[in-house]
DNA sequence: GCGGAAACTCGAAACGTTTCGAGTTACCGT
DNA sequence: ACGGTAACTCGAAACGTTTCGAGTTTCCGC
């Protein structure tokens, strides 16, 4: 109701208990001090209903810690930054740190806006995924988190892309597959390109020279990157399978695209004659028929490395920049074991 | 490398540029002066890197803003938050605000210590997503959002839960459907008696008294509620399909329990038999087999309104509090038009 | 060239806190 | 009872910024 009431400061609790400014510092921050005076300052402060500024404190206090990280992704409402939004935001917890979130949306600029406006605030460091257009290193001590950084070389964690997608052609071709299509995100994405990678690295031969379709080397035609969104896989997705010589298994890297292609397969009636295995986990996969094989991330734990990297900065760690790779795990469902 | 350099600040700058700290300040608020003077500031702002500490600023000016906000949900990792998430985030941006999140993994106990710890960061006001122990009113400005707070009657957004319910139970009875069974969250959650109340609303009779089962009117024994996550959904479903004269068709009110249902009945084949609808939409909905017939919310629309209504409250808005409703949308997709 | 207002700049004080050095009190052994 | 020291408290200064009143410069019309 009376809202407009100032909040009490120290100076208030001070003046009540009848003892200097300093002397409620203190006892605020856990010095006892005289038992007498400690218990006037605690029921002063309980009687105005006081709490600390920790802006204030922050200012002045030498370590200047703000007790505060700011977080950096794309988009926090896409599930899979929100699983990382929250490993992170769970390390910072352990150690009294509040998090600031902000969506860069794909866009440097708006990367680059948003890292100062962190910064202003005076965060103690930085948790970034970031955009193609990456700034340069900060003032503040930052770890990059599922992407690397594009010029600099610093603190990253990262899931095992390569690894994951050699795990997902690897599956198929041990159920006899050999005309494996491969469905891609943006190929400007580090994560796209890995798993692109890991893709032709699977096949018997890599050398991009040799193209025996027979063999079930690389075919060019079977591979689709750029797809931006669901509805573009779908579309590749259908295309490739009408095509002449249609692969028998898809290999989709991204969970949108994978999505799509889900959609493609039924709409096509081949949800049980074509293999899929897709990279990222989505709910509901198990509920499809036939169950949804994939390599699934651990968004969380990728979160909680890099928080915890982040600290061990923060804390005074000057070793060399160190990279952690997350590794992927094959959930097998059904949809990626479909034989020949 | 060097990074053991201190941030250069405003003093810095006024002494390179040979100026008068206030001068300093008021350049960089925007307010130009002698254009000379503004140039030479300018340059040596420029030479030093300096960036304004947001905090410090906040500190001094009078109208104490910080130009952040706090946001408490039960978990940022939950697809449904995140949207929320997204939404306020949003809103805050275009404000020039920055979002600190934080999960109260639904502890009260948890709740109030993350509320204090960010009205201690003097954010300018909260979006709050309540726990059954809601705190009383807060010193700062409060929105809650998806669930009303217990006992305060403050400003709150929310979507329409009884009117989903309401429009779910409608469309399986226009198909026909008179013995329709409700499987629900904890009914302490606001949101799970809301959607329990639209069940019970939609059936010809409410009068408890009346449960006459060859008519559709209520029969307790197709109601089960205070089911936690997606396995103890799929155990009561498979119990209330195996039953004598079972239901000819479900409503499941929170999605972890629609997934729990989705998977029960293809365990008993009966997906093309049940009629299902489900509360909250997910990702691959539309690839199930059947499509799944959800009521569908707006959870990034939340976050906007809820965003809004707390910065036209910081902005001084002193009227009663309100409450806002968000409609929700049914998605046609198959499950929901099985014919008895 | 002059008075006066407008436009600007400056230094000091303040925001709420912590830190520092100096001052005060309590306590100990002898 | 006394000196010495440990334990504590106090006031003032500082953190980086904005605000305020007072001082200075600029500019205009006459």
């Amino acid at each position: 109701m009376s809202a407009d009431t100032r909040r009490p400061t120290m100076k208030d609790v001070a003046a009540l208990a009848g003892v200097s400014l300093s002397t409620v510092s203190r006892v605020v921050n856990g010095d006892p001090g005289r038992p007498d005076l400690a218990r006037r300052i605690q029921d002063a402060i309980d009687l105005l209903g006081y709490e600390r500024d920790h802006t204030a404190s922050t200012l002045r206090r030498t370590d200047r810690a703000s007790a505060s990280i700011g977080l950096l992704v794309a988009d926090v409402g896409n599930p899979f930054f929100a699983a990382v939004a929250r490993g992170v935001e769970e390390i910072a917890r352990e150690r009294g740190s509040v998090t600031m979130v902000a969506s860069s949306d794909e866009d440097p600029a708006r990367e680059r806006e948003l890292a100062t406006a962190l910064a202003a605030r005076r965060v103690d460091g930085l948790v970034v995924v970031p955009t193609d257009g990456s700034p340069g290193p900060a003032r503040v001590p930052t770890v990059f988190v599922d992407r690397p950084p594009r010029y600099a070389d610093a603190d990253t964690v990262l899931t095992d892309n390569f690894g994951g997608a050699v795990a997902a052609v690897t599956h198929l071709r041990a159920h006899g597959h050999r005309r494996i299509g491969f469905l891609g995100d943006r190929s400007t994405l580090h994560t796209a390109a890995e798993r692109l990678r890991g893709y032709l690295g699977s096949l018997p031969d890599p050398s991009p020279a040799r193209t025996d379709l027979s063999s079930g080397r690389l075919d060019p035609s079977l591979v689709r990157t750029d797809l931006e969104g669901s509805a573009a896989a779908f579309d590749a997705a259908c295309a490739l399978l009408r095509g002449d010589d249609p692969p028998t298994a898809l290999f989709t890297a991204q969970n949108l695209i994978t999505t799509g292609a889900v959609r493609a397969l039924r709409a096509l009636g081949l949800q049980h004659r074509v293999a899929l295995v897709g990279f990222d986990d989505l709910p509901l996969a198990d509920a499809l028929d036939p169950g949804l094989t994939v390599v699934a991330q651990q968004p969380v734990t990728l979160g909680r490395a890099a928080a915890r990297l982040l600290f061990s900065r923060i804390d005074g760690d000057r070793a060399e920049p160190r990279t952690e790779v997350v590794p992927t795990t094959l959930v097998v469902r059904g949809s990626g074991e479909i034989a020949r």
